[in-house]
DNA sequence: TTGACACCATACCGGCCAGTCGGTATCTTC
DNA sequence: GAAGATACCGACTGGCCGGTATGGTGTCAA
């Protein structure tokens, strides 16, 4: 689908992580959409509720993808966690945008949370999905012998989400690659101590 | 010391610690120092080098007292930083403010890294100081036989500070402070991991 | 044919913002 | 005590922003 609605959302999405969201411009957004404000405030009410689209239709779905689901299917916690930080690791020290600019979800978050409940509330429930996503795992990793006994899996899951934030922002003053990768292996031996 | 220019940083301080630096308003902060926006304009030729001043005068002092200084000093880096982490965090968590709007420099790193190189680069020197000094305790640690031979400083102490970022960040968006504590005490038995 | 409605365009508004500028009061220096 | 420097004051400006008012156009049901 390329509908209005759509290019709005996309265009948004890149201002809004280029800038920030208080930065980021609605006139821009229509310019480069290649639609009107009569459109953007067609289908959404404000700039708040634009901003809201975004976490929901944009942000949280790609960070399904990324994070949670290959941390949920899994049948080994840890090597999973692992992989999945070093896949990300990996594709985002390519990627200049993200080098830049960092995770997307983890800028709305500092940037609104104490401005604006609304986005609170939304980013909250992505990153405490995310929290049970690993915790659950790591609990099923336990049962089954991967993972020591003494680990408090709930703790452990905070801190993991934790330094997911903290690398990544980490990154977007240092923009030093070889930093990244460096915390990140630091994370893997980190969780290869959880192992019996 | 209690001149204009003080106030000012002050008033200027707070203004960008709860609105951000582009959200919040010069008028505000003339206002609420009591000056005018003519004294404002006297100590600072504009905003982001009243920006700047916040970061060397206000956050990076505080910086330093809160978190490097106890791990310089010390004679055992692991516990040092265990004991560093337990303390802020108990002593945060009873501080509203901080509950709300997390680390002031975390803040303005996220906000103002990709958007100002002035801002970028200041900033970037406090953590890279913070690393440093954490590197180089494990590493005077490693010598005295307290850290196992195979831990790579660098990275540990990139992880480190990581943590904290991502530590502070979440508790802006939970509010919660038992997950803050939680992670903390996870991070204490990673830190626990890195002993002979 | 007509009315209703979704979809969009455009001109416009009030408000706030960073920054300016002419002026004054006080303090330093010779 | 003249002359300059320093420390302020506060009205003002131009520009951008979020949001609105209004009107046009295509579609589809009645």
């Amino acid at each position: 689908m390329d509908s209005t609605r759509d290019r709005i959302l996309q265009a948004a999405f890149e201002e809004f992580y280029r800038n920030g969201f208080q930065g980021g411009s609605l006139s821009h957004i229509a310019e480069k959409s290649g639609a009107t404000k009569g459109a953007l405030f067609h289908y959404f009410k404000n700039k708040a509720e634009l901003g809201y689209a975004i976490v929901e239709e944009v942000i949280q779905p790609s960070g399904n993808e990324r994070w949670i689901d290959p941390v949920k299917k899994t049948s080994d916690p840890v090597e999973a966690i692992k992989a999945t930080f070093r896949r990300n690791i990996r594709e985002d020290v390519k990627n200049i945008e993200m080098i830049e600019h960092g995770c997307p979800l983890n800028n709305l978050a500092q940037e609104m949370s104490p401005l604006d409940e609304g986005f609170r509330m939304r980013i909250e429930r992505s990153y405490e999905r995310w929290r049970e996503a690993i915790a659950d795992a790591l609990e099923r990793g336990k049962q089954r012998g991967q993972v020591k006994k003494g680990v408090g899996t709930k703790e452990v899951a905070a801190l993991i989400v934790a330094c997911q934030m903290g690398i990544w922002g980490t990154m977007r003053n240092t923009k030093d690659a070889e930093l990244m990768i460096q915390s990140g292996e630091a994370l893997c031996s980190y969780l290869d101590s959880l192992k019996p």
